[in-house]
DNA sequence: CAGCATCCTGCGTGATACTG
DNA sequence: CAGTATCACGCAGGATGCTG
């Protein structure tokens, strides 16, 4: 769990970082631009089977953890209706390629069987 | 958890199918070839910080969720000493780039800790 | 709107002991 | 050697209600 995952075995790490069932997802969607908390939402329910809704404690913890690992930012408006913004870091953009990779293997190994 | 998520979130089931500490790294350790039991658990104790042992339940759950995937085969000699060798099957190895790519990820984002 | 507080449940993970 | 059996535990994940 120390940094000697990072060197002995990279993909710990990286599996640690997207452990959940969102992050991944988050990370992606968030690669359009920056999005706002309902938007994440919304958008994590469109392409779910059958979740009729999430957990705002599961959403917000994903959230805060992606923050802690650098590779979200989230920018609050501090306006009266309250307004936050969740980006991509530099860090987080560095994870689009690997997740087009996952991406591609689903859409090729998957069938797409549309 | 159906069908379903493999066509609207393909990294759903990737998840799914390399969820667990070990199956990505057996995946990787398979790529060069079959490898028996034992070997792949020193494999995994080698990479690893502090681990000093591996349940045999947690790594033979692994191995089997890997099998009933269809990413690996499992080789049963049948001798007295027993002898089980584990390979990546055709699905299996076209998993190998993806990790490849995590890995490449991995040296370039978190080498800085090396 | 964007969360937090609380409670609950299942399962992934681990340790130990035993077997064909 | 290559597992299985059993027990235990922490934590991810979900549901509901409340708030600034």
């Amino acid at each position: 769990m120390d940094k000697n995952d990072s060197k002995g075995c990279p993909v710990l790490t990286f599996q640690r970082m997207v452990s959940g069932k969102y992050k991944i997802r988050i990370l992606w969607d968030l690669k359009d631009g920056p999005r706002r908390y309902g938007e994440i939402r919304n958008g994590l329910l469109r392409g779910a089977s059958g979740s009729r809704e999430i957990a705002p404690r599961v959403l917000s913890r994903e959230l805060k953890a992606l923050a802690e690992f650098g590779l979200i930012q989230r920018k609050d408006f501090g306006t009266v209706p309250p307004k936050v913004e969740y980006r991509l870091t530099r860090a987080g953009k560095s994870f689009v390629p690997v997740i087009a990779a996952i991406r591609r293997w689903g859409e090729r190994h998957l069938t797409a069987a549309a």
